[in-house]
DNA sequence: CTTAAACGATTCAATCTTTGAACGATTTGG
DNA sequence: CCAAATCGTTCAAAGATTGAATCGTTTAAG
């Protein structure tokens, strides 16, 4: 008979703290009026690996009419730019302004500052290893990992 | 200038990980006509740390209303049981039945099942020290952690 | 060329999850 | 004994996301 705990099991921790987590992101976002999806458009900009809003959509495997609101609203604050695209008029191009740079790097400073919570006490050794298991469970799963 | 990636942030990645590993799991539960709050709720009961529905929702971080719902439907599959507590006829004691104890066993192996999926191929030390920080983190933040 | 099918973005209604306010029953403290 | 607090319940409303319909644009087949 097997009397493993459901609290004791990777995926049950990583999905609590992981709501755990993204509550707390969410709330130093509030003050800017964005959301962590917002931040997550940005992100993919930054990464330049999409640019059209339905690609954008499948990388974040998201529906495409929610990335039009997503990026409604950046645009609305000037974080990013929407053109045609000049060689096909159907798409439009997002591009990150340079407010748009900023508002990410202000919201990374956020995140990293939630890291240093998160991690305060932990023994260095072991935060670098909690860093390092991520990054390649990221990479396994499709998620973006540097 | 600060140049680190949000990606790279354990913040990030706790919560696009959680996600994903929330939705997969989801979709185990699926079949039983389940969501995770369901399972979240018989873990409480299952830990003894709860048993009046207002305390339930202390616990889970959720609405007292919800934890109705969410009660409703275990009731109605056997899972629990609902009693009038004698000495303060307000509260509604829950219970895990024998089922309750069955589907939570069932649905464990399933979270088994999906850790096995995302540590396969990883150092067996990786892995156990993933657990440990997890752990530990979870501890931190007031989460179930055995 | 012309035209039908495919495509990308957009709008909008519908869905799903969760919350908050109002209510009834019960308990408690003055 | 009564007013205030408590617990559970219901139900309407809020928030987030999706899916279907539409418009302009492109592509490919005849």
């Amino acid at each position: 008979m097997n009397d493993v705990k459901l609290t004791s099991t990777l995926a049950f921790r990583l999905g609590t703290l992981g709501a755990v987590v993204t509550e707390r992101f969410s709330a130093r976002l509030a003050g800017h009026g964005l959301k962590p999806k917002h931040i997550g458009l940005l992100t993919v900009l930054e990464s330049g690996t999409a640019t059209s809003q339905l690609d954008i959509a499948k990388l974040m495997n998201v529906a495409p009419s929610l990335v039009v609101s997503l990026a409604d609203r950046l645009e609305e604050l000037g974080a990013i730019q929407r053109e045609r695209d000049l060689s096909d008029r159907r798409r439009q191009t997002l591009t990150l302004t340079e407010e748009g740079r900023e508002l990410l790097a202000t919201c990374t400073a956020a995140a990293a500052e939630l890291d240093s919570e998160l991690t305060d006490g932990l023994d260095p050794e072991e935060t670098e290893a909690l860093r390092s298991v991520l990054r390649t469970l990221a990479r396994r799963n499709g998620l973006p990992a540097d």
